[in-house]
DNA sequence: AATGAATGAGAGTTCATTCAT
DNA sequence: AATGAATGAACTCTCATTCAT
């Protein structure tokens, strides 16, 4: 409660603004019209502003991609605790679709976004991809193991799994329009059936 | 032969040398450095002539994506001719993938572009791969009336294997560092003997 | 007279207007206040209109840099064809003094400017200079040949002429006001009397 | 002792270490480096800090050059006990030369920079300069009337001792590298001899 | 048909400076 | 006395686009 937390505080929350804005800035306007000037403009600073919270317009983005993989590792981490082995792989699988479909900005940033220059990428940032990737692994091993899997490769089988998934929530986004209005929450539920009857046994 | 004839085919070659210009452009050098004046230059013509035989710079982009989307669906048109519905789904998706991995820079234009702007967008560029979903979906009604499918559902099989494959491409494409080296094309296989296994009965 | 000789022409002057327009906010209003937005607005063009001509602002400033020299070692050739050596010492020294002070402008170039970064510069620029002072040694040389000048180091003598006669331009530009206005010509008379008494025999 | 005089000398080494700071920024880094927040970030305090001692970044800049002017002055002033006319010149020249060369920053600011604009110079600051002209000027009287000089005009003779010293002094600041590494010294050492040579008789 | 010349709009960024606290 | 926060004004430079010729 003292001037410092204070300050700090208010730090914080100027920090969160920009990078609340930016976002919105992105889905609305696209990587393009995210601009600092638009940015200073929809915060309502002046853009210098702007650079007494971050170094440049590259750290923005930057943080921006780092936020959205911290945020679906989270995401996909919640349904850990099923105890069967293909009743968790299901549920994380329609989380990550979830996720997708409610977030497409960081779905977009994590899975589509190659600017700003690949140098600057810090390979740190896609760790959270790989400890994804690993669980994904993880959970098939044990699903596999329960012998209730048609396949029997690890490796593939992530792959296959991740790819259905990925493949879905990508279509779902870029190309939303090509199913019909409304029919879309169908054909999700059918495509999980789908996922059950071909990769889960009987 | 007459005047009016060799100038609309002088033209016709100028539109095409600045679309395949163009092209180059942007499987070489990406979306960010497609300027008129880097086109202009590659061209050997200067940035105003550009303008006599398209509206502006949208206007080309949006007609490479058409190119790209054409040229897509002539490729899965490719195995069309196979008799056996399961195994012309199978060439196709495999067919798919290649291309894909082939000519990333296609698959981005088609998939993962969204500049210009959504409101641009002519619904007419989409017919190529309207055709494509359709006839995609006639040979999986094919497949499945032959009755060695594990599923039933036309729309959500489809939609499950373009989903599949189109994951599969995806992440090959822009996650390929997360598969270890010289082992991608093994994984490839693994994963359609995956589809084989799960889609397909026995 | 064709066209093709018309369109070289303007762009001549225009690049003149540029460099010249570019001299007078230099000598005006110094390095720090030549921008291009100042210079686009004293030409009546548009920033952008500059970089038609220039390819970067160091561009220009490197070209008045380069001008300055070759005008100034032109200038100083010009006593060259004075048959006696001593005549000739001396009435180039009188004409580079007169130089600097009707081309103050072009003397801070070449002896006070070490913006832009050092690295930018092209040693070429310095041929003139080089030139310059080769001319200087070999005339020494042929007054100290003479017999006529008390000294009898042709490197050390060409050293003391030219920072004599440079220390007396940079005092008069720099310093002029140090110097009470109208006694500035008398001054300068009786600085080469003295050049004459103290450096020529007699 | 009292509380008035301990905050006068907090102020006071406040002022000096920005100062100091503020020098040492241009002799490292040039004029165009000495910014207000580098400046702060050196002495660790806020931007805003320094302008609770100075009226602006001019204020600090022409107090950099007074300072300078002050150290020269006192620098020239050390040969002034030397009992011969000709040798209390002599000597003072060679001193000069030294302190440019010791100290090319000081020299820099002292009779390079034109920054700031000229109508912000206050003629105070130059009181130093003219103090040394004065000094020089009745030195030289002394050497005239000793009876020892070449020439008789106390002005002009003051005025080509001093172009001389301030020519060689800047062309080695400023064009050192026409001079062959190692040499600079023996030209020196000559450029003096010459001076000897022709202002002193015999 | 082709283009040289031009530009308005806008990009990211940095600076000296102010002021409430 | 010190400063965190803020900004207006400026910077260099690039872009898509237009238009008289």
């Amino acid at each position: 409660m003292g001037i410092t937390e204070r300050k700090e505080r208010d730090k914080r929350e100027m920090v969160n603004l920009i990078l609340d804005s930016a976002m919105k800035l992105f889905l609305e306007e696209g990587y393009k019209n995210l601009t600092i000037r638009r940015l200073a403009e929809k915060i309502e600073y002046s853009p210098a502003t702007i650079y007494l919270y971050f170094k440049d317009k590259d750290e923005i983005f930057l943080t921006l991609q780092k936020m959205a993989f911290k945020e679906f590792y989270e995401f996909q981490s919640s349904g850990q605790n099923i105890e069967d082995p293909l009743e968790r792989l299901f549920v994380q699988g329609k989380e990550y679709l979830r996720f997708a479909i409610e977030n497409p900005g960081y779905y977009e940033l994590i899975f589509f976004m190659t600017e700003p220059k690949d140098k600057l990428r810090e390979p740190e940032k896609y760790s959270s991809e790989l400890d994804s990737y690993e669980l994904l692994k993880s959970n098939v091993k044990a699903a596999i193991d329960s012998g209730n899997m048609r396949t029997t490769d690890v490796d593939a089988t992530s792959f296959a799994l991740w790819s259905y998934v990925h493949g879905m929530a990508s279509l779902i986004i870029k190309r939303g329009f090509l199913m019909p209005e409304g029919y879309l929450d169908k054909l999700i539920e059918k495509s999980f059936e789908i996922l059950k009857i071909t990769f889960f046994k009987e």
